[in-house]
Formats: structure tokens, sequence, C-alpha cells
DNA sequence: ATAACGATATGATAATTATCAGGGTATGAC
DNA sequence: GTCATACCCTGATAATTATCATATCGTTAT
């Protein structure tokens, strides 16, 4: 009999995860699993902590960082749904070494590690596109890192917002998920100089800012910094 | 009967890639094998090329690094024996998306790609090593870029000699494998400033120069310059 | 309502880093 | 041998970026 609290066959991520999961492996994983809702600003994951889970974003957004000694934070990644949570260490460590935070009201789903090993070892498949995801994920993160690295202020300013823009919103008018402050966490500048950058771009007229809402008026220009400037 | 050209029985890497594979997939894996050999300076993986094997370092020593549209080249890491080379698309992709070149004289091991795809499928022991394994590797190149984001040029040239002096050489006088232009790929900054933050290490009296050679005289300020200044 | 706080904003200045311009030396091609 | 080329080195200067100071705005706590 199935546990009547296991909606996994009807989930979305079914098809990601799990797409040849057999029925009995299908219900081991539900048996294990856990959905978590977060609010925005709540913490998901604390640096430091005991890795237990397997967990998958299924609505929201959230972001990845890790502080230093003296408090100040760095952002990895920003993840969205259907994206690893747990993504980095998992496999490797027994400790998370970042710590997540939701950005918007987000909810997780979180599969027991015990269960996602012994179905690894019995499916290959599985171990197949779990292989895939984490090497296509830290892909990304690592040539991001590269790529912003050898931009200037401007350029990863503009990076940041097309990839807001385009990945996360699908949209020209979005809301900012992040304080500025975030946004220097993750481009590696300061507070001042996102700030100043973002009122260079609305005197040049590449943007629109009302507070937190941005609106990009020119994204070929915007474009071009990133590329370019 | 055996191929007798197989020597993987005996190879050191044994031990670390196929730790409990039985005799059957041992000669699988070894009949599609290809030991290559490589001078220093020689490319073993050019950005854009078709993955068709899974490589790891035999001996010696690589760069992975990718070069933009300008020509210009960035170092992702350093491989040194026992990494996989083919280490972060290998799963994910059908090209690579970053060179590989010999810093000093090289021998990779080339297992097919088919057939490690096929153990996988069989073989879930393998799976999780893998995984393991490819997990450890993309946090360290994450975790690594964001410390070296956050320091200055000072602390990052440090940083680079001690990881030479401790991780490669296990010596506190070695040759440097890279060239200053080299490193300043690495760490993200001009190769005028490398050389210069050099000199000033060597009129610290951290250091002592002799061409490629670096004689660490005095640890401890290296350590405390890496770390804060 | 007011105080306290954090986020946004801007300007002036200091610090850091890159660029440019000029040296040298070694190495391999011819 | 000498030419070209790539590497190493240094100084002067320009560009970029961070820091510091200050102000406003909005929110929350009291």
């Amino acid at each position: 009999m199935m546990d009547p609290g296991c909606t996994c066959e009807n989930c979305e991520l079914r098809e990601l995860f799990v797409v040849n999961l057999d029925d009995s492996n299908m219900n081991q994983v539900c048996d294990g699993k856990v959905e978590k809702s977060y609010r925005a600003g709540e913490t998901i994951i604390k640096e430091g902590t005991r890795i237990r889970d397997f967990t998958y974003l299924k609505s929201g957004l959230v972001k990845l960082f890790r502080s230093d000694q003296s408090g100040k934070e760095q952002i990895i990644t920003i993840a969205r749904p259907m994206d690893y949570v747990s993504l980095l260490s998992v496999f490797s460590d027994k400790h998370y070494n970042y710590s997540v935070t939701a950005l918007e009201d987000s909810v997780t789903c979180n599969l027991s590690m015990e269960v996602i090993r012994k179905l690894i070892h019995n499916d290959g498949k599985l171990a197949m596109d779990l292989l895939g995801k984490m090497s296509r994920v830290a892909d990304e993160i690592i040539l991001e890192s590269l790529e912003i690295r050898k931009k200037h202020l401007r350029g990863r300013v503009a990076y940041l917002l097309i990839y807001f823009s385009g990945k996360v919103f699908h949209a020209e008018e979005f809301e900012l998920p992040l304080t500025r402050k975030e946004m220097a966490e993750y481009v590696g500048m300061t507070t001042e100089n996102v700030i100043r950058t973002l009122s260079e771009f609305r005197k040049d007229g590449i943007l629109k800012i009302y507070g937190k809402t941005i609106q990009i008026v020119n994204m070929e220009s915007l474009q071009a910094v990133a590329e370019f400037g």
C-alpha cells in the first residue's frame, strides 16, 4: 500500500531526478521524502552543518554563500527551481561548507542521502543522470566565476542584470531579489560601487530604477556593456 | 588470455579509480586503455574538441585553462598525478570547454568514455566513487577561486607559492612550473604585477629567487601575507 | 510620534591595480 | 653569428576600485 502522503508520482521533479526510477524505488525515495517551506530571508542550510539530506529546490529562489572569519559573505551562486541546493559537497563531504538562504519564499524537497546512496548503488541510469547534473552545475559555476573575474565593474553589474532578466524572470522588468549589498557579494565589488554603477546605467538611459524594481530600457547597450565594458 | 599490453593490475591508479572493480570489468577497462606521453609545453586537450576519453594524469603536471576571443588565457586549475584531467564537462557535455597542456613532462592514462559509461551502469560502487571525486574536485576549484578573489595582489602570489611548496613539491625550495605570465593568468592579475610582487617578497627577505627557482626563506611571513596581506 | 536601524545614494579622497615605455637576458631559427 | 621572439624586470603614469563621510528614505520597535 502506498503512503498517502507521498506525492512524488505527480511531482514535477520526478522527471528530472528519477526519470527511469521504477515504482519500487520510487516508493523508497518517497518514504524518506520531506517537503519544507521557507520564507524569504530564512536559512535553509547553515555552513558547517552535517549533511543528511539531498535537497532540491521545488519553488522559489535561494542563494548559496559562504562567510569568512570576519563575517563577510561571498555568494557562490543562485539556485532556481529544479536546481540542486545541496550540490557541491554532498558526495564528497560530511558537512556543508556553504550556507543557503531563501531570497524568495521557497519550498525544498529533501530526500534522505542514505536512500539516494543505496539507489545509486543499484541503478546505473540514475548514477549517470546525477553525474551529468553535478558535472553541469559545477561547470556553470566555474565558468561563470571566470567570466565575472575578467570584467570591470560595469560589466559585472550588466552581467547580473542580464542574468536575472534572461535566466530567472524572463522579462525586461523585474524585481531584484538581491539587495545592492548582495549583488556586490555576488560579483566581488563594493556595495557603493554597485549603487554607483546602477545610477550610471540610469543616467545613460539603459535602465529605469524604482527601488528594487528594474526596467531594462536598452537591452542592446546593456549587453554591449556586459560584453566589452 | 590476458592482453599482454594491459598493465592495469599493477597500475597505481587502479587503487583510485577502480578499487572494487572485479577482474572481468578490469579487463574491459584495460582493453580500451591508452597511455600517452607528453613533453612539457605540449597540448593534451584542445578546447572545443570532442570528448571521447576519460583522462587521468599518471605523472607530471598540467594546467587547465580557457582562452577568450582575443586569445587571452585564464588558468582554471592545475592538475597533479592522480587527478582527473577531463574533470569538468565529461559527463555533461560533448565537447571540452577548456584546454589542457603539460607544464612538465607528463603521462596520461586514457580510458574510453564508452566503457566507463557502461561500467557505471553496472557498478554502483564505482558510480559513488566517481560522484565523490567529481564533487570534491569541483568543490576545490570553486572554493579556491572564491579564496583568491578576496585577496590583494600580494596575498594571491603568496597563496600560489604556498600551494606549490605545500601541495605540489613538498619543499621550501622548488622550481616554478609556471612562467610569471601563467601565474598572472592563474590568479587574475597582470604579469608585471606578479613580477613586482615577487621582487617585493625578495626585498622583504621572504624569498630568494634564482630565475624560476624559488626558495621560501620565511614561511611564517609568507603565510601571514597569504592570510591577511 | 520618535528613535534606531538598514538600505540606498552621492561625493571626495585614498589605495590598489593596470597600462605603457623602457630596459635586460636567454633561446631557438636561420 | 645575428635575428627574432618570448620571457623577465623596473619605473612612471593612468585607470580602476575601495574607503570614508554624509544624507535621505523607509521600516520597525518602543
